[in-house]
RNA sequence: GCCCGAGUGGCGGAAUGGUAGACGCAGGGGAUUCAAAAUCCCCCGUCGCAAGACGUGGGGGUUCGAGUCCCUCCUCGGGCACCA
């Protein structure tokens, strides 16, 4: 019988099915482990990236159910969202409709592949469920003082009368009516996340099995630092600023300072900005760049002198000017500074441009005080000599002079010592419909009340039209009224929808208990968490990890998760991306169109759409539906089967690096598969007579298996791969006798388990082994059976590679020396010049230093 | 701009500081076949007849020994708080 994987995948499917053999259970007598995949965005279509995430993630279920664990592999959707409300807006329909239309099509796609998922526990976060439960929380959390509003900017579009995000805003310019974007506040609502800024920082420390990377950005991101944060009292300011507070990391360098410059938000740019018409202006600019601290960061660093001074704190006859500058912002320390160009580059920039001093505050140790042609910045560590410093010896490094800069001025009272963070609180309010409504009443008598218990879930409406831009809740013509459930009054509902990313903050823990009546059930909680192994991309490693980091601490206040889930993911891995080259032709309005692989021909002359129209080739990017760069797996399923996509996407990029996809391979892979099965055929055929060999056959089949446990332990799978291609050639290059022979094939099908399951367990049956392969326990390597008695060293003269020599692996190195020194390539090359040093690496290499 | 990664044959990649290129793909040669497909065997970093020399993005350093550690530069990718 050939290798027909469509027949024998369905036929295995069946029979997991029927003995739900991938159900989770809690069992006493079991430990359990729980993989997670970071669940996907049902945009209609699976691409190479989920099959490799997902397989990924079955691969580490399968072996760990077959080592002897209770496993929880879940699966759900990450539903809600920006391109549900595109949709209708571009082609009509309802974002419900579509969302769940997309998921019925992305589960009928992913369930041939065979995962070992537990589909009963199956949600999407658009489940009146699932976001009732989110809304409940959300008002334990109002409880615990972890939620309030306060003003924020967002990017608005004029034309469309819209909140913009960020993505949504090309160039400055809105991305469907071109207008040109403003910045505008509204009143929003946040999470508390910065009240947990240093936990969430030193608790990184403990995640010993997350990628040191992935820590590094996180503590990055928090950004924690020491500095000074103290007062310059102001000259001309307006009543009322007499003080600015500012706040410096470069305390030790404040007799360099030549400028104070404040954010276009700082209360005081806002009071200048009502009475000054230049100032109005030179704000009204600064306010064209978009929200994103990228976009701030890279716009031209510009600056308007307010008039107002400052004094200097240690000498109130020297006065700076305060600025107005666009790259100073109102989230971080005060919202104020003081820039010392002589040691800070942008500061340097600033002052050169604008005619400022740029006194220097200390040299290199050997060096003398010299006009600067950019600024110095030393690291910290490094030890420099002060010319213009106050505290501390003339030759110290800058940490030291910080330190001791914060303590003069703190004893002088000129300001305190002060520990801030980056991080910034969680803006969750979206100005749009297909998103979890935050449950909150605006009641004319008592406030902003949240909702009672009782009313949730706040149900989102069905009757909306997307045919005019805006939030449809807004213009709802009843969804909004509703009554105060403190007062009773009639009251208005918030039409702000919450973050997606709340969703998938918590999805995790949803896991332990999907259908029940409250957030979680702690009994399940406390058997299943924590993720004893979370897969998922790096382009999740700050917001999406560190804000479900947030959430745990926030559920175990509320009272929904054990203090053991604090930090729910024991082990993360941060797999690569499917990227692909990307293609766009242009619109009429000269802007890019983006077009799918599939519908790209690609010849020796260039790139161009089926109808002739010439396509730009561009960079190799991450897959995206919004590049359209996406690669459907589904012709490759069709063609050779599950397995062959599954072993294909696991065996050649080491699974944490970029994978380009390209389509050749698949094909190979397929062949390879099929050599199995023959091979597999063929030895179940062989008489019961005894062969040649057997013990090397079986030596091989341990060492196979030591290697392949290893890899998959070791998250090594494209290893692992070619150790089963290696076992895979000696086996079918033995002359072993039929019991070895059986016993090596049915030992390749529990190896392979993982990878190919359906190929795995019929060839387990073939073999005659006992019940599924899929729930055999996993072998076990006989360090015996893995001793090799002699060892091949090569013999390296000056670090280059000249002979080599076998000797018994426990020679001692004496001995070996010896040997080496008789061998006859050795005595040539030495000509008997004097041996300098002889050195020997027992088990791995011999160098001769002459 | 800032933070974090990555760079090894024609290609994907392997290599606790210890023989660079395991394993796979592509390619070449051969066997089998009327022929082809499939299968099997052999070769396969570059230069060189060879001996050998050179080779892990560029430059420098540490070491008996560097793809691996340090410094620096280049290129590509991810993130930058409203894409998910």
């Amino acid at each position: 019988m050939p290798y027909e994987p469509s027949v024998i995948e369905q036929h295995w499917q069946g029979v997991w099915d029927a003995a739900g053999v991938f159900t989770a259970r809690r069992d006493a007598a079991k430990p359990k482990y729980y993989v997670l995949e970071m669940f996907p965005y049902p945009s209609g279509r699976i691409h190479m990236g989920h099959v490799r995430n997902y397989t990924m993630g079955d691969v580490v279920a399968r072996y760990k159910a077959a080592a002897g664990f209770s496993v929880l592999h879940p699966m759900g959707w990450d539903a809600f969202g920006m391109p549900a409300e595109n949709a209708a807006m571009e082609r009509g329909g309802h974002p419900k409709d579509w969302t769940y239309s997309n998921i019925a099509d992305m589960r009928g796609q992913m369930k041939p592949l065979g995962l070992s998922i537990d589909w009963s526990r199956e949600f999407a976060t658009c489940d009146v469920e699932y976001y009732g439960q989110q809304q409940a929380m959300f008002i334990d959390m109002m409880e615990k003082g972890l939620v309030y509003r306060k003003n924020a900017v967002v990017n608005w579009d004029p034309v469309d009368m819209t909140v913009l995000a960020n993505e949504q805003v090309i160039d400055g310019k809105g991305w469907r009516s071109g207008a040109v974007v403003e910045r505008r506040e509204l009143t929003q609502w946040f999470f508390r996340i910065s009240e947990y800024s240093g936990e969430l920082l030193a608790a990184l420390d403990g995640l010993t099995d997350w990628p040191e990377k992935v820590r590094l950005m996180q503590a990055n991101w928090i950004g924690k630092s020491r500095g000074l944060q103290f007062a310059f009292s102001t000259a001309g300011a307006p009543e009322g600023f007499d003080r600015l507070e500012v706040y410096t990391t470069r305390p030790d360098t404040l007799l360099g300072a030549s400028f104070a410059a404040i954010s276009p938000d700082h209360p005081l740019a806002r009071h200048l900005e009502r009475h000054d018409e230049g100032v109005a202006a030179f704000v009204a600019e600064c306010r064209k760049i978009g929200t994103s601290e990228e976009a701030l960061e890279k716009a031209e660093k510009r600056g308007l002198d307010t008039g107002v001074r400052v004094r200097h704190p240690f000498d109130t006859a020297v006065e700076l000017p305060v600025y107005i500058a666009n790259f100073v912002l109102m989230e971080y320390g005060t919202g104020a500074i003081f820039g010392c160009p002589a040691h800070d580059q942008r500061d340097f920039d600033f002052a050169t441009k604008y005619g400022l001093a740029i006194p220097p505050v200390f040299v290199g140790v050997d060096a003398e005080e010299a006009p600067l042609a950019e600024a110095f910045v030393p690291l910290k560590s490094e030890p420099v000599r002060y010319i213009r410093g106050f505290a501390g010896a003339e030759v110290q490094t800058g940490a030291e002079a910080v330190d001791l800069a914060i303590a003069f001025c703190e004893e002088r009272g000129v300001g305190r010592g002060v520990t801030n963070y980056r991080l910034r609180d969680w803006g969750v309010s979206r100005q749009r419909y297909w998103g979890c409504p935050i449950p909150v009443v605006h009641c004319e008598a008592c406030g902003v009340v949240p909702e009672a218990k009782a009313n949730l879930p706040v149900e989102l409406p069905y009757d909306v039209t997307f045919d005019i831009p805006g939030n449809p809740l807004d213009r709802h013509p009843t969804w909004r009224d509703c009554t105060c459930p403190k007062c009773g009054a009639a009251a208005r509902r918030e039409t702000d929808t919450m973050d997606t990313f709340v969703d998938s903050s918590w999805y995790y823990a949803r896991f332990t208990s999907p259908h029940a009546a409250t957030p979680t059930d702690l009994a399940e909680a406390e058997y299943w968490m924590n993720v004893d192994q979370y897969i998922g991309g790096v382009e999740h490693a700050i917001l999406h990890l560190l804000y479900s980091r947030f959430f745990a601490r926030a559920m175990q206040k509320t009272g929904h998760l054990p203090a053991k889930a604090i930090e729910p993911f024991n082990a993360l891995f941060t797999q690569g991306m499917v990227t692909h080259e990307t293609y766009a032709t242009r619109g009429a309005d000269g802007r890019e169109v983006w077009q799918m692989p599939e519908d790209v021909v690609k010849t020796d002359a260039g790139a161009a759409l089926r109808d002739g129209t010439p396509v730009t080739v561009g960079p190799i990017i991450k897959m995206s539906k919004s590049k359209k760069n996406v690669v459907d797996p589904m012709s490759i399923i069709a063609t050779y089967g599950a397995d062959t996509a599954r072993w294909f996407v696991m065996s050649d990029s080491p699974p944490e690096r970029d994978v380009e996809w390209t389509a050749s391979g698949a094909e190979a892979t397929a062949k390879f598969l099929g050599r199995v099965w023959t091979l597999s055929e063929r030895v179940a055929a062989m008489p019961d007579a005894a062969g040649t060999g057997d013990d090397d056959l079986l030596r091989a089949m341990h060492r196979a298996t030591q290697d392949v446990t290893r890899g998959i332990e070791g998250f090594a799978f494209n290893k692992a791969i070619a150790k089963l291609y290696e076992f895979t050639n000696t086996l079918s290059k033995s002359s072993a006798g039929k019991v070895a022979m059986a016993q090596a094939m049915r030992t390749l099908a529990q190896l392979m388990q993982p990878m190919v399951p359906h190929l795995a367990e019929g060839v387990w049956a073939m073999q005659g082994g006992a019940g599924l392969v899929t729930q055999a326990p996993w072998p076990v390597a006989d360090p015996a059976m893995l001793v090799q008695d002699s060892v091949t060293l090569p013999i390296q003269i000056n670090g280059k590679r000249r002979a080599e020599i076998t000797v018994p692996a426990d020679m001692p190195a004496s001995e070996v020396e010896k040997l080496v020194l008789a061998e006859d390539a050795v005595v040539k090359f030495l000509a008997g010049q004097p041996v300098k040093k002889l050195i020997v690496v027992p088990g791995r290499i011999v160098n001769v230093v002459i």
